[in-house]
DNA sequence: TTGTATGCGTTATCAT
DNA sequence: ATGATAACGCATACAA
């Protein structure tokens, strides 16, 4: 009759349970329960004959079920597209850090599909994670689930109604405006066209470029700016930056809104005959791995990944744990890292 | 007495249970149970009743209480480094592949360390995750807790002792030899020393390298060899490049063991003043990204990332349903593509 | 200090 | 066709 366990073919069957381990240390399964929590109130030479039995049966207690008493351990890290290098980062990060405090990352990749991310949001409100954490903003569908039972952090994205954790944009391009005017760069440029679905990002970005360009006494051409534009087609990137690296009064430095945008306009001068640094300096932002290579050495403003991960998390335990409703949102400083894609201007 | 909810302070305390909607609708618990599960023997007016109580209370079945008596719908998708492009591409594969057959994923980052390995994935195991999808090879410690209870897919990669869903390495390389041999290459390189971490990885595509040589009748030079070495450190790759480009006798086309090395032997090119693919022809293998940007535009080996990705995910959740202890393996076609790296050679 | 009893949210079994 | 009830594995309040 008892032996419901063996009459099954599936898997994870044997696993075993706190009571097997109590049956073998020859105790209550409470007492288990209490050496395995930490209890201060359990004998010594009990607690070494449960921890054998532990070792010995090779016991893992059964997350979900303790998640049924206890706040489950687990983050919903939702990320729009791991493709990108700065997410697939970020979110490496972020996982670490919540191993280290012992929480388990439950991944949901949106694609940018605002009703695929409302899908994955409901997936991880039903496996009733301690705290969502978004590494992309939060599309429309999306924020209609959360109704603030479970706590959200944005990390290194800024938006209304959430709290975030994310670097200075404004204050970074402005830095980086700053570095190249104080290399003798007039003419400098700025162009962020390819993060039209980050316009959160973009915005304040751009907002620190022409505060630097102001602050320096400079203006800035309308023809040196290529920003977003919703008639042009996502694919014609490349060709759009060959015209504007091309064009006759172009600028002698550029400030890209991302990295990546960087390398394009990096390949794009270099199908254009330029060389970078001399004919044309570039400044990009984010600091992803790959700006750091010896192929690419890109001058950029760092973000501080590390801290963001860090307190992306930290945040979210303590909105879950803690009864703070709305944690505050963090602002950091972000860091001008000087490679090789930056000099003076040739003329 | 009876209003335990109210009394706690924690998140999620509010979120309806099916109890909550049997109340709601009218019904009892097990009702509303079978309309979720979609028995049949539900009368239609009552399913309505409950699909709206279930709409009206924004109902989602908890679904960690779920999985103590059902197959838990989560996969483990464990990682070495999420940084490599190449492994994020995937991971956000797998997630999506999974989440389209209503898995969920709990990814685990292992940095390559062995201790943090197991780590990883015993808090794994502690989930009952349905199956484990490993794209990096299982290290060491690792590998001792898995004792066959819980099914594993290597995606990817191939070592003994698993299921695996990879790419034809050896058939890779070789068709890239042979590419380059009918465009005229005769002295023709092969670079993996920074594979040295994945062995299961480099090996196969060294032999397809050798073999597409031998076919061809073409020997190839130990100067024109860059394989791993234990003796060297990780951080001179570069450096290593640098000099392997610019010996004298130096090859005419290099085989990279994957496009990150293939990127970087192009920086070493360009650092040496050769220029690709006239000088050099250089082909990868993964086809990440980014080598399809235009900037790069390498010519390289293609894994089939799609069907990998729903090969494993596939794999993993036939093993855990159906009673099949191990199921076959699954080797899967490269394919070339060529774009702007390779050329013939200049003489 | 240890054991007993109860509840967590769900599915599954069995009466009705 | 529907509802009462017993698991599932664990933590916890409480009794011993």
């Amino acid at each position: 009759m008892n032996r419901t366990r063996a009459a099954s073919g599936r898997s994870h069957e044997g696993a075993p349970t706190i009571i097997d381990v109590a049956r073998h240390a020859g105790v209550s399964k409470s007492t288990v329960s209490n050496v395995l929590q930490g209890k201060t109130s359990v004998a010594e030479p009990i607690r070494q004959k449960v921890m054998a039995a532990v070792a010995e049966l090779d016991y893992r207690p059964h997350i979900g079920a303790r998640s049924m008493r206890q706040q489950p351990r687990v983050l919903g890290v939702v990320v729009g597209d791991l493709a990108n290098p700065f997410h697939a980062e970020l979110a490496a990060k972020v996982e670490n850090e919540a191993a280290k405090r012992d929480y388990s990352v439950l991944l949901a990749t949106t694609g940018g599909v605002g009703q695929r991310e409302a899908a994955r949001v409901s997936s991880l409100l039903g496996h009733r994670v301690a705290g969502l954490i978004f590494l992309s903003a939060p599309h429309g569908n999306g924020r209609l689930l959360l109704d603030g039972s479970t706590p959200v952090v944005l990390a290194s994205i800024v938006a209304p109604g959430f709290p975030w954790i994310a670097v200075d944009d404004a204050r970074g391009t402005r830095e980086a405006v700053d570095h190249l005017v104080g290399l003798g760069h007039a003419r400098i440029g700025f162009v962020s066209a390819m993060l039209d679905d980050e316009l959160a990002t973009e915005r304040p970005r751009f907002k620190g470029f022409s505060q630097g360009m102001r602050g320096a006494g400079l203006t800035v051409a309308g023809s040196h700016l290529l920003r977003p534009d919703r008639r042009a087609a996502r694919t014609d990137w490349f060709e759009r930056l060959r015209v504007y690296i091309g064009q006759r009064e172009r600028p002698t430095a550029v400030v890209a809104a991302n990295d990546l945008m960087a390398l394009e306009l990096l390949a794009a001068a270099e199908a254009e005959g330029l060389r970078v640094p001399h004919d044309l300096s570039i400044v990009g932002f984010d600091n992803i791995a790959l700006a750091r290579w010896e192929r690419v050495s890109l001058t950029t403003v760092a973000q501080p990944m590390d801290a963001i991960a860090r307190g992306a998390v930290d945040l979210a335990i303590a909105a879950a744990t803690d009864d703070v409703p709305v944690p505050q949102s963090v602002r950091l400083d972000p860091q001008l890292i000087v490679r090789r894609t930056t000099a003076h201007p040739a003329s």
